[in-house]
DNA sequence: GACTTTTATTGAAAGCCATTCGATTACGTT
DNA sequence: AACGTAATCGAATGGCTTTCAATAAAAGTC
């Protein structure tokens, strides 16, 4: 009952089981991850300092699957827009992760790779260098609400009064239902995102980049 | 010591005050939220059923304060846009509640009268009714996601590895410190959203709308 | 091979949280 | 004036994370 002959616990098992428990439950806690393991609570506080260091180590995980499914040595455009996808559908793979990692106070060296890579293919592209990072930014806040979406419960078509907002009910009937909704809408969206950075691309090349709003600039 | 003279709590108090607390502490417990109420935290669940109800009310305060403050009689993409902007700087407002929201499992009636103008000022503006839905969810998913990287602490810029992402520290270099490295993403992100829109409405009048995909048919 | 040190576990306990409930007392109505 | 109702409190419950001393096996040392 003490030291067992071999261990129990390794941070590897402790994350997989995290990950897996976080996809069934939707939640992490630290009894119910100690239960799934076989263990006591307080026995993995020998292998992590606690709990957001759990959801790090999901964290790290995931980005790994990320790099794994994205392919750099293509156009700037199909490049970043698989790079989107990619980074959707490891969250898409373990939903209940999504607001774990929504919340939790996300301590540093994190996607740095990626970003050089995506940095990397925009400048090739001849954006500005000034703007990548924004690009890049406003992309993977996009990616995010879209992986929040997928997890957020529809509108519901007949929760929604005909008389007092008829043109919604309208325009839900027209909605696809389950996973296909949150996936449209995330085309729809991904596909805008990189028309508007083309754009900008455009109107930058003309003149050397930088100054003004390109995009709006084109209204 | 037990019914004061006259009451000390109603649900509007305790909105109120748990935004104050939101705002100052970042977080929202009971205790706490007691404490500032100067009452007992027991004394709470007589005007409201849970900490869960609290946050429902919170988010309505902020969904009112959004629409306050949003104009729809206007061109699409300006309205759009300011709603957009609204949203976001209701948020910026109340920085902790970002998180607050983006785990809680929201229950229903929640944006209709909002969502109803932007159906309305999409459809008016010739948009394709089977697509506005995933442009407005699109939208919010950004909006959202934006919102979430305001409260991000920003990448650190010596925290990264001038050996080996060097493209990324040069690009960090070029990026605002503080708030306005949020503000200035979401700007771009926003153009270039409403830009793709304005690709997506130019293709779809000229055919109809519906089939394909003008955005990328465009490339 | 015996002895010591290190390592992986357990169980109990502390401290925080949300929530429930019975007791207390004031208010409002009849 | 009496009764039912309303607003508060205090104590208690059960959940969570985390810490720590105790234990026993493994690994290292001579």
């Amino acid at each position: 009952m003490a030291r067992p002959r071999t261990p129990l616990l390794d941070r590897e098992r402790i994350v997989r089981s995290a990950l897996r428990l976080v996809d069934e439950a939707g939640d992490l806690t630290i009894p119910a991850l100690a239960g799934v393991l076989k263990v006591s609570p307080s026995a993995l506080y020998h292998h992590v300092t606690g709990r957001a260091e759990i959801v790090a180590l999901m964290r790290a995980e995931l980005v790994r699957s990320i790099g794994e499914r994205s392919l750099w040595d293509r156009p700037w455009d199909e490049a970043l827009g698989g790079w989107a996808r990619a980074y959707r559908e490891a969250f898409a793979e373990h939903p209940g992760i999504i607001r774990l990692l929504a919340t939790a106070p996300l301590a540093e060296p994190f996607m740095h790779e990626l970003y050089e890579r995506a940095v990397g293919t925009l400048e090739a592209a001849g954006f500005a260098p000034e703007d990548v990072m924004g690009m890049i930014t406003a992309l993977e806040s996009f990616i995010l609400g879209s992986a929040l979406d997928l997890v957020a419960p529809a509108v519901m078509v007949d929760a929604v009064d005909r008389v007092a907002t008829p043109r919604l009910a309208d325009a839900l009937a027209a909605v696809p239902a389950g996973r296909r909704r949150a996936d449209q809408a995330f085309e729809v969206g991904l596909a805008a995102l990189i028309a508007g950075y083309r754009t900008l691309l455009a109107a930058g090349r003309g003149r050397g980049g930088g100054a003004g709003d390109p995009i709006s600039d084109q209204a």
